[in-house]
DNA sequence: GCTTTGACGTATG
DNA sequence: TCATACGCCAAAG
């Protein structure tokens, strides 16, 4: 695994519970401005075993990434939900849910940057 | 090596 | 809100 690689995951697991971010905006954090679809390839390659969030990353437009009603659709729905994040036909409002929405919640939780 | 593909993003109409 | 176009780049063939 590369720096790179190493970097997304810990942007990832930087969300904070009942939170959301998009792929780009995991990109950004991870330092790689503009490379949202590696983290995408990203997650089709991360076994399901990893401990890692990665139902917390959705589309910038809020949708889930994955294909309506397949697997992975329904397991990331699931567990968005059990984080009281709202899942209305496959779309998160990011307006409330994402990092900068209107819960009451710390931004990334990390502080150290 | 070249082409295709893809858990994406922004701009534009 | 939907469609189209273009940028992006690592893997797969």
């Amino acid at each position: 695994m590369n720096d790179g690689h190493a970097r997304i995951y810990a942007a990832i697991a930087a969300i904070p519970a009942g939170r959301v971010a998009s792929y780009g905006a995991i990109a950004a954090r991870a330092g790689l401005p503009g490379r949202a679809r590696l983290v995408g390839r990203l997650l089709g390659e991360t076994p399901d075993g990893m401990r890692l969030p990665w139902y917390r990353v959705l589309r910038a437009s809020g949708q889930i990434a994955m294909a309506p009603g397949s697997r992975g659709f329904r397991e990331q729905s699931r567990l968005l939900r059990a984080e009281w994040i709202e899942v209305k036909n496959g779309r998160v409002p990011l307006s409330r849910f994402g990092l900068d929405g209107d819960l009451d919640h710390a931004l990334w939780g990390m502080p150290d940057d």
